[in-house]
RNA sequence: UGGGGCGUCGCCAAGUGGCAAGGCAUCGGAUUUUGAUUCCGACAUACGGAGGUUCGAAUCCUCCCGCCCCAACCA
């Protein structure tokens, strides 16, 4: 890693208050070695979202010398996947991120949970009902009203002990009965109004198999899991805040092996993305998007595909930092982690996306030559590489205008420009097609200008990037725009009506130096001038497939639209 | 009309009684064979509002306003 990140000072300076909460505790002794988790349901793949949860979990056990664990939160299985399972490790790794051994679930702790279940129906804090879903909802009252008890209420230890031990070897259908918590159900927090622990789901489960046919939910679930593991610090995000009191009730009246706290923080939003698992699952269930790591999604997936470096993820969430108000980041910061990080790594190369022919008049017909090019303006160490220049090449349809305005440095009839390292030349003649189209440039060239030098000094206003025709390599270039068309999607109430009509853009006759032919998917360059473009695994032999991952700032382009 | 939170520059975000960090964005300017990068400079007499305590308040107190979350056998 590189550099002056935000990402790396934040392991110096850079403190928030969980931060601040985990280091007094450390200072105090309250903890010899702080142990956080990172705890996915696996229903659906990762987000930048998650990203900010588990740069902070992995992160703060780093900084603090402790440990974090992976742990799936698989009490649903109805919702959750195997493949799920896999592509969330196999994100979290590629983040950056290493639990070690450290890998739970809580269906480990399904057998412990169970007793715990039996140890609170023995006390008197537990009871099985039988009340229907819908009027148990009705039952449990109001934002303003209170709650009235079921009739299966007082039914003796003794029977609910029968009664769970019956559902827990399935002699009942999904829904008959659950099992609650009897707590309290007048409490202004919903959460404690009686809540339900267990439910009766004849599924099977992608590790238990069909051993359990009653699942514990996730208040059950959580805080005992967190107490098996010994972790220390439990980091949820904002919405959880209501159950904390129902998390801390649970081991005030289990005998569990250690007390775990709760801490919450804001959740990530960003401008022109949606980070909600249940609406990204819609996308790509309705096929909007080509699937979960389709590079217009803000999944973990979709983001590596574009070309986005782990790194720069990392140094984003950094750089937003952490608090505990809501808040919308806009996009334009992800897009600078980005281009930080890509400007620093990514070789340059030329590529065409929209060819315009050019034939240099009095270059002789045949010849070519070839320029050394450095990879990286500001890298040596990352070499060099041949340039073939010809008579005929393409420039960029937009570097020419045939009647500019008076700000447009590029080509127009009669003006000169340089040739990205290679010639100055001038516009000579403009060839057009049937509809008045232009579909050729006649330009000559200035021998004295070899290798992009002026010859005497005079001064072009600009470098035009470019390709040989003989030499380019074919390729589809991929231009994405934000799925949404408005910033904030959903404010109006319907998400899918903000859903962009042009969140894809294919230009199919992109045209790429030959330098760009072997190119690995996975692997980012810069083309000059245009923006980054990552290789796509859709790339094969003779077929390159490139992402735009994202621009490079543009004062021209924005100059225009202002 | 219940419970729990949150309100500091356009957007994030420090600050926890002593005279408003930083980043993104924006706007100038320098350098430039990417209108990129880099570099320099500008950018909150002001901290949701109103009172109050204090020599002194974004920081303490009171009231008010606004926003978010909670009524799944989801997490």
């Amino acid at each position: 890693m590189t550099g002056s990140s935000a990402e790396e000072k934040s392991t110096e300076a850079g403190r928030d208050f969980i931060r601040d909460i985990v280091q007094a505790d450390l200072a105090a002794g309250r903890h010899k070695e702080v142990v956080t988790r990172f705890p996915p349901e696996p229903n659906g793949y990762l987000h930048i979202g998650h990203a900010k949860s588990i740069c902070l979990n992995f992160g703060v056990a780093q900084e603090f010398g402790g440990r974090c664990h992976l742990r799936f939160d698989d009490t649903n299985p109805v919702k959750e996947e195997q493949e799920f399972i896999d592509a969330i490790e196999a994100d979290v790794r590629w983040l950056g991120f290493d639990w070690g051994t450290h890998l739970y679930h809580a269906s480990d702790y399904f057998q412990q949970l169970y007793d715990w279940a039996e140890h609170l129906i023995r006390n008197g804090k537990a009871y099985v009902d039988d009340t229907p879903v819908e009027e148990m909802r009705a039952m449990r009252g109001t934002l303003t009203e209170a709650g009235r008890p079921s009739i299966y209420r007082s039914r003796s230890a003794d029977e609910n002990l029968d009664l769970f031990r019956r559902m827990r070897v399935g002699e009942f259908p999904n829904g008959a009965r659950v099992l609650r918590a009897k707590i309290d159900l007048k409490n202004g927090n919903m959460n404690l109004r009686d809540p339900v622990l267990y439910r009766i789901l004849h599924q099977a489960h992608p590790r238990t198999g069909t051993t359990w046919c009653i699942y514990p939910n996730y208040d059950f679930a959580h805080g005992q899991s967190d107490a098996i593991e010994h972790v220390t610090h439990s980091i949820c995000t904002l919405e959880f805040e209501d159950h904390r009191p129902l998390y801390d009730w649970f081991l005030d009246n289990l005998p569990v092996p250690s007390r775990p706290r709760q801490y919450e923080f804001a959740r990530l939003n960003i401008t022109y993305t949606v980070l909600s698992k249940r609406f990204l699952t819609g996308l790509v269930q309705q096929g909007h998007v080509r699937g979960w790591d389709d590079p217009r999604m803000p999944t973990i997936a979709g983001l590596r595909r574009r070309g986005v470096p782990a790194a720069a993820i990392r140094d984003f969430v950094a750089r937003i930092g952490l608090a505990r108000a809501n808040s919308v980041v806009d996009i334009g910061m992800l897009e600078f982690s980005i281009r930080e990080h890509l400007n620093r790594s990514a070789e340059r190369r030329m590529a065409v996306l929209r060819p315009l022919k050019v034939v240099i008049e009095n270059y002789p017909e045949g010849q070519t030559e070839q320029f050394d090019v450095a990879n990286h303006p500001d890298d040596p160490s990352l070499g060099t590489r041949k340039v073939t220049f010809a008579r005929e090449i393409y420039v960029e349809q937009d570097d020419f205008m045939e009647d500019p305005p008076k700000k447009f440095f590029r080509l127009a009839p009669g003006k000169e420009v340089r040739l990205r390292n290679a010639y100055f030349v001038t516009c000579r003649e403009v060839v057009k097609g049937q509809c008045g189209e232009v579909v050729e440039l006649r330009c000559t060239y200035d021998p004295a200008s070899r290798g992009g030098a002026s010859p005497d000094g005079r001064k072009v206003q600009a470098t035009l990037h470019w390709v040989s025709a003989a030499h380019a390599v074919p390729a589809e270039v991929r231009l994405y725009n934000p799925l949404f068309k408005r910033p904030d999607p959903g404010a109006e109430g319907d998400l899918a009506a903000d859903l962009a009509p042009d969140s894809l853009d294919v230009l199919p006759a992109a045209l790429a130096e030959p330098a760009l032919a072997q190119a690995a998917p996975g692997t980012t360059f810069q083309f000059e001038r245009l923006g980054y473009f990552a290789v796509d695994p859709d790339t094969r032999p003779g077929r390159l497939v490139f992402n735009r991952t994202v621009g490079l700032r543009d004062s021209w382009a924005k100059a225009q639209k202002g």
